[in-house]
DNA sequence: AGAATAAATGGTAGCGCTGTCATAAAGCGT
DNA sequence: ACGCTTTATGACAGCGCTACCATTTATTCT
């Protein structure tokens, strides 16, 4: 039982060398001779040596971190960008600092500046919508940042994600081609979810070029979920059965809209059709697979990151990186 | 565009005070006269000081940080573990940094090491599985732990969770009270997921008092998902259609079973019965609730923080948690 | 060979904050 | 009014590391 953890010193003067030595051969930078590399590594390793990142950041002015600020944990997507984030993270030795913000931009501001505290290496959020505060702290401060899951707007650094907007419109484009002409809508709480919003006015975008409308349309007060598009689609029903297609804020909210489907005896693709947002695994395992848009959550949160480590420093140019988004057919639709 | 952020030292020149009184400001301790206080505030806000954590993490030799490593993040039940952590954390001022070991020791005992090189106030991890070597970093490091999820051995600190072998046992139980006699399994890798195993051996030891055993069994041979849970009852009827009963491994794979009995026509409830693992609300959506077991899987994260956090060392007595669970009778069992 | 370059190592000065101890002023009971 | 406690403030060292420069030795080129 040591009286305290071993030091860069102690390494040093079991080595034989000095600190700097030590500390380069720690973080395998500068020119070191095999040798001593070896003799550094033994000593390390004899004496449980564990690098003090407190130390190194206030040294060198930035930590090995990279500040993650995600709205909501309840939402699947975000596990999975942050999963995402997390493979492009593992073999650099940087570590993800999260935050979670519940859609509430104020929160999002507290929680930048508590990251911006460690002086990380780059930040990483979600969408456009930041209040004035934040938007000067992230410009003030000279970090990497990216802007996930929208890129309809001019990022501060880097967007990576897909046209929200584009999506809804290709939805309601591809469900006017199958021949649907009553369109309803079912969502959830668009003041927390803007890019929801975004793909609903996509979609009465398309209705709109093809002289449609929205037959009809109701919103659960809430986060989205799947017990919400079920309870939503039942009270769209039943103050309008006669539609020939509901299109749902997302994949929970649909395969809810199934279930409620299911139990009402309505034959989904045939009387009814259903369709989506996101490509969830849980819609396509259904016994009809949703038909629904796949989105490259992952993808989103490894290419942020991948992007964000190429340069410590903001390039000239934003870049834009648009990952793109595939109609799933399924059979709902 | 200032050359560089404000410091400490700063903001005492402004307010005319010293430095440290304006860091008793900033962390609200020791005794501060009132006038004194407003007159840094606004120094602080003028200047828009943000403290340099690494800088605070340094002097005082501990981080206001929370090591988190969780298994997967695939699995929904970790994230609303981590639901829970965050908020408890939210109104603390301690932040989560989070590592995702895949059920893999060997990269937890790494991610272990990269956190408490942050010296962190404390860590949170699953399971008992550790290395060796785990166990002995968690030794020497003073800092408090919790081992989440499960309670049936000796923590190191704090274990917060469910007996899953208990669990198992009494979902066996509950089953042959319904009247089930011929039972099945369907299951996932349970070397990765060491709390499948045990709620298995519950189930077992329940059939075999009982004068029962497992009529047949079958195990994916990977992680947990619907689709899997699909297949593998798939496969398991394919080759003994006759069983009353099919417990899964969790409500992933038991969801996914129903599925399959959708599209097989097979009457769930009636002619087969389904129970799974966890409670999750995808399983309470179905046109028939899932019959299943609730873990608390928010509130261990919650607790957790909470127990940590009482202190700041390790008591004597080791503190084991247990937040229970409960059968939900659902309508598919 | 001599000059120029590269490789390998070290000395030193902080980074920005907090712990510790010291001190001054104010309240307080008798 | 006197000592005694409480409240309010400050001086200063140092946490463990890395950036910056300097130095020494080996290598390469003409």
């Amino acid at each position: 039982m040591r009286r305290s953890a071993p030091t860069l010193t102690d390494v040093a003067r079991l080595a034989g060398v000095s600190e700097i030595t030590v500390s380069r051969v720690v973080r395998n930078k500068g020119s070191i001779a095999e040798t001593t590399r070896v003799r550094v590594q033994e000593a390390i390793v004899k004496l449980g040596y564990v690098p003090n990142r407190a130390a190194g950041a206030l040294a060198s002015a930035g930590a090995p971190l990279i500040g993650v600020l995600l709205p909501s944990l309840s939402n699947i997507v975000f596990p999975e960008v942050l999963r995402g984030i997390h493979t492009a993270l593992a073999s650099t030795g940087y570590q993800p600092l999260i935050g979670v913000t519940d859609y509430d931009p104020v929160k999002e501001q507290e929680l930048l500046s508590s990251l911006l505290a460690w002086q990380p290496a780059a930040i990483i959020t979600t969408g456009f919508e930041h209040t004035d505060a934040t938007r000067r702290m992230l410009a003030d401060s000279r970090v990497r940042v990216a802007e996930l899951m929208d890129i309809d707007a001019e990022p501060i650094d880097i967007a990576v994600g897909l046209s929200q907007r584009r999506a809804g419109f290709d939805a309601g484009r591809h469900l006017i081609g199958r021949g649907y002409r009553r369109f309803g809508y079912v969502g959830h709480d668009w003041n927390a979810d803007h890019r929801a919003r975004l793909r609903y006015e996509g979609v009465r975008a398309a209705l709109a070029e093809a002289d449609l409308g929205l037959t009809a349309e109701e919103r659960f007060d809430g986060p989205s979920s799947t017990m919400a598009g079920r309870k939503t689609l039942a009270a769209l029903l039943s103050w309008e059965p006669d539609l020939d297609v509901v299109v749902f804020s997302n994949d929970d909210m649909a395969v809810g809209g199934f279930f409620h489907c299911l139990g009402a005896n309505i034959s989904v693709g045939r009387e009814l059709g259903l369709f989506g947002f996101n490509g969830l695994d849980i819609g396509q395992v259904l016994p009809l697979p949703l038909s629904t848009i796949r989105s490259h959550r992952f993808d989103i949160g490894r290419i942020a990151v991948e992007k964000l480590l190429e340069s410590s420093r903001r390039p000239e140019e934003k870049l834009i990186v648009d990952t793109g988004y595939e109609i799933i057919a399924g059979a709902t639709a």
